[in-house]
DNA sequence: AAGGCCCGCAACCGCCACACC
DNA sequence: CGGTGTGGCGGTTGCGGGCCT
C-alpha cells in the first residue's frame, strides 16, 4: 500500500529519528523542498516523500508554535469549527503558528470532551438530544441545559428522572423590565469593504434555549423553577435568557448577543414562530427576521424580511454555507478576541 | 515493582483535486 | 479526454508515557 510516490521504494516507518530530522531540515534550508517525492534521495533519507512533507509541515516547520494551547486559541477553534465543521487546515490558518494534525488533535482530545461536558453535540454545536428514550411526545426528547459564566452548569433532562444538579448560582439579580419581544443586537466581526455582489443569508447557528438564566429576586429559588419545567415540561419563563449567535449577511459575518425575554419555554410549542430583531449597528437598516423552528429531525426554515423583500433560506446543516467567504471573512484570533464568545454567557446584571 | 489501562500525539492511510502529458 | 503523478486533507491507527492498582 502507501502513497505512489514510495510504493516502489523500501522505506522507513514510525517515528523519525533527530538524526532524519536533521537531514530533512538541513535539506529544506539550503535547497527548498522543491518536488516531495525527489526529497528523500536528494536528503539521503529511506523516507517516502509525503512522510518528508508531513514531518516538516507538522513538525520541523521553523515558523511553528509548540506548546499548549490557550484559552483565546481553544475559543477561536470552538468558534471557527461551528462554523466550518471538521476543516482542519482551514481553522488552522486562523491559528498562527498551528497545523491542521495539531487542531484536530487539539479537538479529539480535548475540545470534544468539554462540549460534551456541557451537553453539547461537538459536531453541531447544538445542544444534545436524548434519542434513547423516545416516546410519544417531543418533550421527551429534549435536554435543556443552562450556563452561566464557565464555572458551573447544570443540567436538566425534562424527562424528570434525571436531575443532575452540579452548582447553582447563589443569587440572581433582579429584572424590573418584563417585555414580550426579543431583541438580538448584531455587530459585525468583519466589515470587508466590499459591494454586495452575492447577497447571503447563512445562520451558523442557532440556539433558542442555551442560554444564562437569571430570575428576579421575586423567585426565592431558581432551581425550584427549574425543576418545575424539568418535571412539567412547560414554565412560563421568569428570567431573562442571554443568547448569542452569529450568521453571515451580505457577506458580513455578524456576530449576535442580546436578550431573549421571559416566554414561555416548552418543547412542545416547536412549529410556533418566534419574532426577533435583528439590529445592525453600523448602519440605520433593520432587519426584522422570522425565525420558525419545525419539527425536530427536519430543516430549520428562516424567512428573511431584508427591506421590502423577503428572502427564504432552508438550511440543511451547514450545506448552504459560504465556506469560501468564510475563509476570507473569518479573522486570526487575535482580531476576534475582542468580540463576545459565542458562548460566552455571563451574568448580566 | 510490575502489569494493565488510558490518553495524547505523531504518523500513516485513503481519498480527492489538480496539473501535466 | 483519459492516465499518471503529486500535493493536500481528514480520518484513523498505534506508539509510548503516565497513571493506577
Amino acid at each position: 500500500m502507501g502513497h505512489h510516490c514510495c510504493s516502489k521504494q523500501k522505506v522507513r516507518r514510525g517515528l523519525w529519528s533527530p538524526e532524519e530530522d536533521e537531514k530533512l531540515i538541513r535539506h529544506i534550508t539550503t535547497h527548498g523542498h522543491g518536488c516531495w517525492s525527489s526529497v528523500p534521495k536528494l536528503a539521503g533519507l529511506q523516507r517516502c516523500g509525503k512522510s518528508c512533507r508531513l514531518r516538516w509541515i507538522n513538525y520541523l516547520r521553523p515558523d511553528l508554535r509548540r506548546g499548549s494551547f490557550s484559552e483565546q486559541e481553544e475559543r477561536t477553534i470552538i468558534d471557527v469549527h461551528r462554523i466550518l465543521g471538521n476543516r482542519w487546515a482551514q481553522i488552522a490558518k486562523h491559528l498562527p503558528g498551528r497545523t491542521d494534525n495539531e487542531v484536530k488533535n487539539f479537538w479529539n482530545s480535548c475540545i470534544k470532551k468539554k462540549l460534551i461536558a456541557q451537553g453539547l453535540d461537538p459536531n453541531t454545536h447544538n445542544l444534545l438530544k436524548n434519542k434513547s428514550n423516545n416516546t410519544s411526545t417531543k418533550k421527551t426528547n429534549n435536554i435543556y441545559s443552562y450556563h452561566h459564566d464557565s464555572t458551573s452548569t447544570f443540567t436538566i433532562d425534562n424527562n424528570s428522572t434525571n436531575k443532575e444538579v452540579i452548582s447553582i448560582p447563589p443569587s440572581f439579580p433582579h429584572i424590573d423590565n418584563i417585555i414580550t419581544s426579543s431583541t438580538y443586537n448584531y455587530t459585525p466581526i468583519f466589515v470587508p469593504n466590499i459591494e454586495y455582489q452575492n447577497p447571503t443569508f447563512s445562520w451558523s447557528e442557532q440556539r433558542n434555549y442555551q442560554s444564562t438564566v437569571i430570575a428576579p429576586q421575586s423567585q426565592t429559588n431558581a432551581l425550584d423553577s427549574m425543576l418545575d419545567f424539568a418535571s412539567s415540561g412547560s414554565l412560563m419563563e421568569s428570567a431573562t435568557n442571554n443568547v448569542s449567535s452569529s450568521y453571515i449577511y451580505e457577506n458580513i459575518m455578524w456576530h449576535g448577543t442580546g436578550l431573549h425575554e421571559p416566554t414561555t419555554l416548552n418543547p412542545v410549542n416547536i412549529g410556533q414562530e418566534e419574532e426577533m430583531q435583528v439590529v445592525q449597528l453600523q448602519g440605520d437598516q433593520q432587519f426584522p427576521v422570522t425565525q420558525t423552528k419545525c419539527c425536530d429531525d427536519q430543516e430549520d426554515v428562516y424567512k428573511v424580511n431584508d427591506h421590502d423583500q423577503t428572502v427564504e433560506n432552508t438550511f440543511d446543516d451547514s450545506s448552504n454555507f459560504d465556506f469560501e467567504f468564510m475563509d476570507s471573512a473569518l479573522v486570526p484570533c487575535e482580531l476576534y478576541a475582542n468580540v463576545n464568545s459565542m458562548d460566552q454567557l455571563s451574568w448580566d446584571c
